[in-house]
RNA sequence: GGGGUCGUGGUGUAACGGCAGCACAGCAGACUUUUAAUCUGUCCGGCGGGGGUUCGAAUCCCUCCGGCCCCA
């Protein structure tokens, strides 16, 4: 019955199998070419134009430019009518389009910000300059000093004084109305995709606006950002399969995190009262549109707190999130939800969802009854409504089946936002007990759409009580089923005193998803592991060597 | 892991088992307010890899690689 610490042989090291480990984890890289093809007719074409450039005592890889404002900015400084003159103005980018009218050329530059029409009169420009015009292609990244206005058709527009050349591209960019629409390539050259599909970049950054609204957030309420180890020893504080690697000078084998969890409490007892981490964790499972091996969590610890207090720090997170990304500033154009609400109304697919805290609290028991029609104290019914939904129950401890019966009958009702709270304690290794109720743990959810958004707890800090339940918790159950991995130090750590404390983990990838209304974790990750790329015309080549190890 | 589906120049797309085409981009030229500009001319080049069926395969079959979807 005892459940003692198992340590995967697959992490053990054995000298004699010191050799075939070393190769087993050398990635698999030998499929991927390994030197840059020959250029193509494209990029010969565009070399000449860099020869060309260079001709002209230009460096085609540019220096630093100071100076240049946002697009954006100088979209919002451009004169409302044509034939009033604006601005001067010095902005850089990207060159997406180019319209050539003979002595007047056209073009549309793009940066992080948005693009703006740029027109070029041969009048303006010296001999010199003008040849460099001609020489530009489309990709090619330049500074441009000019001034704002607007054309005869109504375009803002900046009327180009100077061009400095900034960079050359190489590569022939994707049809200009269509784009890349190659899933695979998008994702293979992410930059693509960032350059040349809309929205994309903007949503990117999107995602980088929510996690600092996250860390003000929680700066504003006195926390301070804890960095803990990737490497564990033990990979607790979640029910996850890990990824194994292994340390050469030490010749010991570790373990990818899975969670933040166990870490950041060591920091409580330390004397660190309120302690976040904002961190990637890694879980060896499978891959699909909401899961990728490794992703972003968060998690935090308020000592003197309970899972109360936790259920409205989310709603702040949340709130302050949306507004992080509803500002005129980052909307540029796109969708701002609805500003009835105070903009706390986001579209999510084709349904709305309303953020206006606060968010209703349910018990997990009541949810169960509801929607099962039977007790979840009651194992016999509780079994039969598991096979009426043909859910496997073999082997299975009763509170697991109603987890997963929970997970198939309740969930998907689950609109949210709604905090699903006090959970069954066997699921809950490392969360106090309800007073006077040990069967239940103080425990929350938070479900949106019927997707896992948040788990909070009160946190269990009763060393014996913590021992017991890593050596029992779940005994029998397949180990990444179970969160309870005896972790001798963590005992050791909380025999010091920990003090009584909230605990919460947000998954930031769909927390960006939901808040952008991105249905794929793939549109949120900026690089999502794929398989490696093998291309046409491979031929097989021995393994890459090993670094030089100096 | 199982099932389905897809893979064609740089990109986006066509082609009954019968010469692999179109568009954008490229190259050369015309054009001083274009908007996926237009017009003239033009080059290059590709059926994911391997095998099979066939007189003949992008197309049918097998297998491998990769992507996507559904299920476990």
């Amino acid at each position: 019955m005892v459940l003692t610490q198992r340590v995967p042989e697959s992490i053990v090291s054995h000298p004699a199998a010191a050799s075939s480990q070393t190769s087993r984890l050398t990635p698999q890289v030998s499929s991927l070419p390994m030197s840059v093809p020959e250029p193509d007719r494209f990029e010969v074409a565009r070399l000449e134009k860099l020869h060309a450039i260079e001709a002209l005592g230009i460096d085609p890889w540019g220096e630093r430019f100071d100076g240049h404002r946002p697009i954006r900015e100088a979209r919002d400084l451009c004169p409302a009518e044509s034939g009033t003159i604006g601005s001067e103005i010095r902005v850089a980018g990207r060159i997406l389009l180019r319209n050539n009218k003979g002595k007047l050329k056209f073009f549309h530059i793009q940066d992080w910000t948005g693009k703006i029409q740029l027109m070029c009169s041969k009048g303006d420009f010296s001999d010199e300059q003008w040849k460099l015009i001609e020489l530009l292609d489309l990709g090619d990244l330049v500074g441009i000093d000019g001034r704002l206005k607007v054309s005869n058709s109504g375009e803002k527009t900046i009327g180009v004084s100077k061009v400095t050349f900034l960079t050359k591209s190489l590569a022939q960019p994707p049809e200009k109305f269509h784009g890349a629409k190659d899933v695979e390539l998008l994702l293979r050259q992410r930059y693509i995709d960032l350059i040349y599909n809309e929205g994309v970049l903007e949503r990117m950054l999107q995602r980088g606006r929510i996690i600092d609204s996250i860390r003000q957030t929680l700066r504003e309420r006195g926390f301070v950002e804890a960095e803990t180890p990737v490497l564990h020893a033990i990979a607790g504080g979640a029910a996850a399969r890990p990824f194994t690697t292994h340390h050469n000078a030490l010749d010991m084998g570790l373990y990818l995190r899975i969670a933040l969890e166990l870490h950041l409490k060591r920091l409580m007892v330390g004397g660190i009262e309120r302690v976040y981490e904002i961190g990637r964790v890694f879980r060896n499972e499978g891959v699909d549109s909401t899961h990728n091996p490794e992703f972003t969590m968060i998690e935090l610890y308020q000592a003197y707190g309970n899972y109360e207090t936790m259920m409205d720090l989310t709603e702040a997170i949340f709130v302050n999130g949306i507004k992080a990304i509803s500002t005129p500033a980052a909307a540029d154009g796109s969708e701002t939800g609805d500003a009835s609400k105070g903009g706390l109304v986001r579209p999510w697919g084709d349904k709305q969802v309303d953020y206006t805290p606060p968010w209703p609290r349910r018990k997990y028991g009541d949810l169960f009854r509801e929607y099962s029609g039977c007790e979840m104290h009651d194992a016999a019914a509780v079994l039969a409504v598991a096979q009426q939904h043909h859910i496997p129950t073999a082997g299975k401890h009763p509170d697991v089946i109603v987890n997963d019966v929970f997970e198939e009958v309740v969930e998907s009702h689950l609109a949210g936002p709604v905090f699903v709270i006090d959970y069954p304690a066997t699921m809950c290794p490392l969360t106090k007990r309800k007073k006077g109720q040990p069967e239940i743990a103080e425990r929350f959810e938070l479900f949106i759409d019927g997707m896992e958004l948040a788990n909070a707890y009160t946190e269990l800090n009763d060393p014996r009580l913590q021992e017991e339940l890593f050596r029992t918790q779940l005994a029998g159950q397949p180990e990444e089923d179970s969160m309870a991995k005896m972790d001798v130090d963590f005992v050791r750590a909380l025999k010091v005193g920990m003090p009584p404390a909230g605990g919460l983990g947000i998954g930031i990838d769909r927390l960006v998803m939901l808040l952008t209304n991105s249905h794929s974790i793939r549109d949120v990750i900026y690089f999502p592991l794929l398989r490696h790329e093998k291309p046409a015309g491979a031929v097989d080549t021995p393994p890459a060597p090993e670094p030089p190890t100096s």
